[in-house]
DNA sequence: CGAATAGTGTCTTTTAGACACTATGTA
DNA sequence: TACATAGTGTCTAAAAGACACTATTCG
């Protein structure tokens, strides 16, 4: 009921189809992951022209009955062989990019989209599941945007999806995102230094973190011998005042007085 | 040396043309203009089916040789004769809306495009300028959003961009985009009033925004019989901390103290 | 016990927010 | 002069930020 050229012809008092050349319409994913420390995306190896060789974020093409996030998430699935639908992955759309020659072939419009994958802050979730060929792999996000070396404007929608990220992180607990349903203070002050690259107080932290937050009750047991940590869960939320990123603040102030010592959040 | 069904035909090894129906590329725009303490955006009235008679967001065809941002500063100025060459105009990408159904005819996805006109703060721009049947005229925004008499998702497009444009005003100069050049604060104060729906404390807002402006040293002629206010220019940047706005305080805050008898910025 | 971490206490400095007040213009 | 507005002063309460301190657990 919706395509076809039938339709298409009957399009509007100006749309002529015959004037508009034949458009590929993709969604690309800036996945996420943090561990040790670090913020990884996933990214595929290109096996074929232009680019051969060079790493590339993973997408593909939307089909006829989806939407765009469809697409994304379904490619998610295929590319993680994770289980979406009991994990609460967050996807949200980040941009579109248009311009023509942007891919040598043909005229292809890609939607990106950013996706966070929770971890333990450790261990990252297996991709590469070994069935697709050009299958992803992790690389830490900071290396790969120094390098540049990512086929098309991949560079720049990775940066788009990391300044997105760095972003929410102010207003939001969408950090919480990249951690498993119930974890510690620790963990969450450990996903914004990877994602800020700052080192946070921990006290001021726990103070203006925690009235967003549920406290399960219950404990992690302590790992590394220190007291066991109160588990959180989070839901998807505001933060208000929100966070100051001290990676973001504008150097160039007149009103601003000398910056403190320490990187120092809240 | 990008489009054509050739290089189609060669595209990737997944590639097959004849498995996904042709698609039509939209930029539609909302765009927003301030008069008289109001929020006002243009739309179009639909002359054909589907919607014939609904109200719509302006917008048109992606050219082969064109970026959807270039479409949508083409059809910003086809609708609104306005110089945009001169004109510093605010032109950015909202968001994609890629459902297969929501254009009944064919597959149609729109990259929605925020636009901001400078007015100086009582007469919108002249849009509407006669050569189009299907010309655009000015709705006050709160009018139409709760009205809900939009075609196709723009409902939900428009909501997009005045969540974006309110958003962005805490944290960015943007506002001054809906102003002349040289604006004083009061009139940067009148277009928070109007986008926020609120009505900011005039003292506490001059302190707080002040600093990011730049004074140009000449005055406004007082009108209504007051002091002479300064003029300033914007340039676009961050302001941190951002300015609170009260219309999005979150209620259901745990930690909130009750809120102050009134609406008050900064 | 000693080391390491969690979470709170506390002090100082800065900011928010409310509101008064003075200066400067118009009618 | 009467009035209206611009911009600053000022006071109080709240928050930011730095850092100390206690409690808790592991080895």
């Amino acid at each position: 009921m919706t395509q076809g050229s039938k339709s298409a012809r009957e399009f509007l008092e100006s749309y002529n189809p015959g004037d508009y050349p034949s458009i590929a319409l993709t969604a690309d994913l800036v996945v996420f992951a943090v561990s040790a420390g670090t913020l990884n995306v996933a990214l595929v190896r290109r096996g074929g022209h232009p680019f051969k060789g060079a790493l590339a974020l993973p997408g593909g093409f939307v089909g006829p009955e989806e939407s765009a996030e469809q697409a994304a998430r379904r490619e998610l699935a295929e590319e993680t062989a994770l289980d979406l639908g009991s994990l609460p992955v967050h996807l949200e759309q980040l941009a579109t990019y248009t311009h023509p020659d942007r891919d040598p072939r043909m005229r292809v419009v890609t939607v990106a989209h950013l996706a966070l994958l929770a971890t333990d802050g450790t261990v990252l979730p297996e991709i590469a599941a070994g069935s697709d060929a050009a299958a992803a792999a992790w690389h830490p996000v900071h290396h790969i945007l120094s390098s540049n070396e990512l086929a098309f404007d991949h560079q720049a929608i990775l940066q788009e999806g990391l300044k997105r990220l760095a972003g929410k992180m102010e207003y939001t607990t969408v950090a919480a995102r990249l951690l498993p349903e119930e974890f510690t203070l620790t963990q969450l002050r450990t996903v914004y230094d990877a994602v800020w690259d700052t080192a946070l107080p921990a006290g001021n932290f726990t103070r203006k973190m925690m009235p967003h937050l549920t406290d399960t009750g219950r404990k992690a047991r302590a790992a590394t011998g220190g007291a066991p940590a109160a588990l959180f869960t989070a839901a998807d939320r505001h933060i208000h005042p929100p966070l100051a990123n001290p990676g973001t603040n504008p150097a160039g102030n007149q009103a601003s007085k000398p910056a403190s010592k320490v990187k120092g959040l809240v």
